[in-house]
RNA sequence: GCGCGCGUAGCUCAGCGGUAGAGCACUACGUUGACAUCGUAGGGGUCACUGGUUCGAUCCCAGUCGUGCGCACCA
């Protein structure tokens, strides 16, 4: 083995060992266990959070496979039509072309070279990452079945009448030119202003003041309207206002909806411009003016002068013009929500359209209620709340989009508008019998990605077929997520899934947080502040990280701000971690919170940890070297060999527990602290003297011991660290007599029997030890000087112990004699320094090596803590109600603790003063 | 406005009714053949604040302050 561990050299060979075995498929076996890897987007690249969300996922699959559950991690991945879309928009007009040019067949041609290319890309970073999905059935949501399902479900939707094609206020991107879904409006709060305009009165009798945030919608004005009951405004009801800049009157009209308490009382009505205003206008019978294009800027519906300028343009020359008019009260700044498109970014307007929409209420209800009732279970459980949340307020669900990828709506239309929806031409024909010769054309519109990921955990399983694998995995065990897609995602499976299954996709939702920079900081490319997983595992140079970050900007004026920020936190690149200190680094860091944020020192610290368990491995090897080593008596293993197997079994079911529970990062904790804590640091050092001074069934048992606990740490921790524990695996398991071609497929731990008699004699040791440790150190006495020990206060246990550990503790406590002190020997202690093991203290004579008085002072430090410790007893049991009022064990223990206490006090005090005398 | 979080050692985070924990960072010493990607020992916290419940509160309850997120919003 080499001297450290060298993650580069072998990861790619053990996953394409268990690749090509075909060890990712199912494998057989009573118990289904399935998980879904929810569908990235098959043009992006795996990002941390992707990264952080496969190793949870393979760590429950390996977990369970292991456990011999009949196991299936289900890949596959998305269209993400609007994301791809622009993507391949964008590669075009490098190229100087555009979509509208090419036509939309030769346009989706165009995005299936792109996927082809791209979606490679995903798959290998999974392969990376040692993702044990089943390659074999993995499913693109544009598949020709999947597209099929997602037909079928919405003919049977609309058959149903829970779809339907509606007009009305949408929420428009008049860059990408699509409707979006309410999820798809990020409002944020940004510097306006508010513009206070005044409409005159028709009847001449001066003018109201009406504030708007958008003054070009003036121009679709249908009203004004003011509080019920406004004393201010009484006398304007039942009469006209003229519309400035235009040939129009508005009526005013009383409506609930405005707050007279807010800026003037009174508020222009623009129905086809203004979510409010379209049911204000719905209520009152008001006419609707849409005054905008596709792209937003102004239609023929204005007045000339503003016909064709964008909308922002119209706006300054609208406020112009009110200036010149004499009509512009004032302009305050003033704060407001913008809504933008998620993924344009741009400003999203309210927009008069016909769109498709779920009716969702009668999805949403049961939806509700497989959660309320326990079938659905989230972890954290809060998640819940959020979900109910949004399902108790739940609004349809516009699913049409104005894109050219995606799933065609399988919708059609005569000449006369009539619209038959069936799963194809000839089967819309059927439906309705049309001939042959009415003429039909297919809606132009695909639907929303999310439409067809609503389904994606019985599609990839075969639905609508009823095939063996939908019989077996459905519904699938735990659906992996982040709190991100709730609504998105998580909240319309569920819909869907009882919808067309009658059953729950998933009985448990594990949401965990997102991955953000060492600062806190959301990752992004435009912040400049992602990390590549593969960047970490492979390690990269600074020049490279800094022009990975900075070339492809949405904004290139950030480049020298992202440029320094890298220098800096990065001042030599990243070294190569491999991937199980990265999945080892996510596991630790998967707690309950929302943000996890990542740094480089403990990615850092669990390479180390790798390295640990790599050289406690070559020890081993080098131990059991030219030996036999066959399964001893269980007389013949000591008590270290009972105590390190008693701690491997507690632990075994301690991380158990955790990955049951979903917490990786205990459970991660838990495999760190045996193998260094307790293993490395304790079992490997007392295993030396052993081998060396032990009588031959001794040192059989206690190689045995080593590579038994490794062997057991190895398949522990297998889950977390796939390529490590593999690697080492194929060495250790020949040793035991195990024949086996990987330990992916070994059975995990179970917990067996803990041997409390082993663990108390080497605690005692552990304290024997670190007494004597603690005086060489805080007494500068050299590390490697043998001393002599003196021992007084030994009770009969210490005695028996000592004749059982005694070489053990010698030599790890470089100890050269020890005498025992009895009580009438002459030897005195006053020159001595001084350690406590309970009733016993060991005495180490100072004699020509130290001054007295720096023990003194060293004691003192001890004396000191031990009596506020004991104050704080006392204090306790001299409480009556204390003693009174609490559990019995408690109490014991309380006085336990002062007797512990009393003792040391004591035992330092009488040290202190013999010492102090002898000046 | 409604809902959900968070505030614990210099930093990042566990813990959550019975004497405060980890990793990293820090200090001192140390190359005895598994490992310097290391070892040994050590320092460091009125657990945001104020009340309440309790024999006992970092933990439960109420409030305050600070901070983050989601949803809905007033022109």
């Amino acid at each position: 083995m080499d001297k450290s561990y060298n993650p580069g050299g072998i990861e790619q060979r053990w996953y394409n060992y268990w690749e090509e075995n075909d060890w990712f498929s199912p494998q057989g076996g009573e118990k289904p266990y399935c998980i879904m890897l929810p569908p990235p987007n098959v043009t992006g690249t795996l990002h941390m959070g992707h990264a952080f969300q496969d190793t949870v996922m393979d760590i429950l699959t390996r977990y369970h496979r292991m456990q011999g559950d009949n196991t299936l991690w289900q890949p596959g991945m998305d269209h993400a039509g609007i994301a791809t879309q622009m993507v391949v928009e964008r590669r075009l007009a490098a190229e100087g072309k555009h979509r509208r040019d090419m036509g939309r067949d030769a346009f989706v041609d165009e995005v299936w070279k792109w996927k082809d290319e791209s979606g490679g890309k995903i798959s290998k970073q999974m392969r990376h990452l040692g993702a044990s999905v089943d390659w074999k059935n993995s499913r693109f949501t544009m598949d020709e079945d999947l597209s099929d399902a997602v037909t079928k479900v919405f003919v049977s939707l609309h058959e149903e009448g829970l779809i339907y094609r509606g007009k009305r206020l949408v929420n428009w991107d008049p860059v990408l030119r699509t409707a979006l879904s309410d999820l798809e409006v990020l409002s944020e709060e940004e510097n306006g202003k508010l513009w206070h305009i005044r409409y005159p009165r028709r009847d001449g009798k001066g003018y109201v003041i009406v504030a708007t945030t958008r003054p070009e919608t003036m121009l679709g004005d249908v009203a004004v309207a003011v509080s019920p009951g406004d004393d201010r405004y009484t006398d304007l009801l039942g009469t006209e206002l003229e519309l400035p800049l235009c040939d129009r009157y508005l009526p005013v009209i009383e409506d609930d909806y405005v707050d007279s308490e807010f800026g003037t009382g009174c508020v222009k009505i623009t129905p086809a411009h203004d979510f409010n205003d379209y049911d204000i206008g719905k209520r009152h019978d008001l006419p609707i003016i849409n005054i905008l294009n596709e792209d937003a800027s102004l239609n023929d519906n204005v007045p000339e002068a503003y016909r064709g300028l964008d909308r922002f343009a119209a706006r300054k020359q609208i406020v112009a013009d009110l200036e010149v008019a004499g009509l512009l009260e004032k302009i305050e700044d003033h704060r407001l929500m913008i809504p933008r498109g998620d993924r344009s970014g741009e400003i999203v307007e309210p927009y008069l359209t016909d769109q498709w929409y779920v009716q969702i209420e009668p999805l949403a209800k049961p939806a509700i209620a497989a959660v309320e009732s326990g079938e659905v279970r989230f972890v954290p459980e809060n998640w819940s709340k959020t979900y109910f949340e949004w399902m108790n307020n739940i609004q349809d669900w516009c699913i049409s989009r104005q894109l050219w990828w995606g799933h065609r709506i399988p919708a059609w239309y005569d000449n006369e508008g009539n619209i038959y929806v069936g799963l194809d031409e000839a089967d819309a024909r059927k439906r309705h019998q049309l001939s042959a010769n009415v003429e039909l054309r297919q809606d132009e519109d695909v639907l929303d990605t999310w439409f067809s990921s609503a389904l994606w955990p019985f599609t990839t399983l075969g639905w609508p077929e009823k095939t063996e694998r939908l019989e077996t995995f459905y519904p699938t065990s735990v659906l992996v997520t982040g709190f991100d897609i709730i609504f998105f995602w998580v909240a319309r499976m569920i819909m869907m899934g009882i919808k067309f299954t009658g059953k729950v996709p998933f009985t448990e939702v594990y949401m965990h947080g997102l991955i953000r920079d060492s600062q806190g900081q959301k990752m992004s490319k435009s912040k400049g502040n992602v990390l590549d997983p593969l960047d970490l595992i492979h390690g990269i140079d600074l020049e490279s990280l800094v022009s990975k970050r900075t070339t492809g900007l949405m904004q290139p004026q950030m480049a020298p701000e992202i440029e320094r920020a890298t220098r800096k936190e990065f001042p030599d690149g990243i070294s190569a971690f491999g991937t199980d200190a990265m999945r080892f680094t996510f596991a630790s860091l998967a707690t309950n919170g929302r943000d996890i944020r990542f740094e480089l020192g403990r990615i850092e610290g669990y390479r180390n940890f790798c390295n640990k368990l790599w050289n406690a491995s070559r020890y081993v090897l080098m131990q059991i070297d030219g030996e036999t080593t066959s399964k001893p008596q269980a007389s013949e293993l000591s008590a270290i060999d009972n105590w390190i197997l008693s701690r491997f079994e507690r632990t075994v079911a301690e991380v158990r527990g955790h990955f049951d529970n979903y917490r990786f990062d205990l459970a991660s904790q838990a495999i760190y602290e045996l193998v260094w804590d307790e293993f490395c640091d304790w079992y490997l050092e007392l295993s030396k003297p052993q081998l060396k001074y032990g009588d031959s069934a001794a040192k059989n048992a206690t190689r045995h011991t080593l590579l038994t606990v490794l062997e057991g740490i190895l398949r522990l921790i297998h889950p977390v660290m796939p390529y490590i524990s593999e690697e080492i695996w194929q060495r250790i398991a020949p040793e035991l007599g195990i024949k086996a071609e990987t330990i992916m497929l070994q059975p995990y731990p179970q917990p067996g029997s803990i041997n409390n008699a082993a663990e108390a004699d080497i605690a005692w040791l552990k304290l024997m030890i670190q007494g004597v440790r603690r005086i060489r150190s805080e007494l500068n006495l050299p590390p490697g000087k043998p001393l002599p020990l003196l021992l007084s206060g030994t009770q009969d246990e210490d005695k028996a112990r000592l004749g059982r550990f005694n070489e053990l503790f010698c030599a790890l406590a470089r100890i050269e004699s020890i005498e025992i002190l009895d009580e009438d020997t002459t030897r005195s202690s006053e020159d001595c320094a001084v350690a406590l093991v309970e009733k016993m203290q060991l005495l180490i004579p100072l004699t020509g090596l130290i001054d007295t008085a720096e023990e003194v002072s060293r004691l003192k430090k001890q004396l000191q803590k031990e009596q506020i410790d004991l104050q704080k007893s006392k204090g306790k049991l001299g409480n009556k109600n204390f003693v009174a009022n609490a559990p019995e064990a408690v109490v014991v223990q309380e006085r336990e603790r002062l007797q512990t206490h009393q003792l040391k006090v004591d035992q330092l005090q009488e040290q202190i003063s013999k010492m102090e005398a002898l000046d």
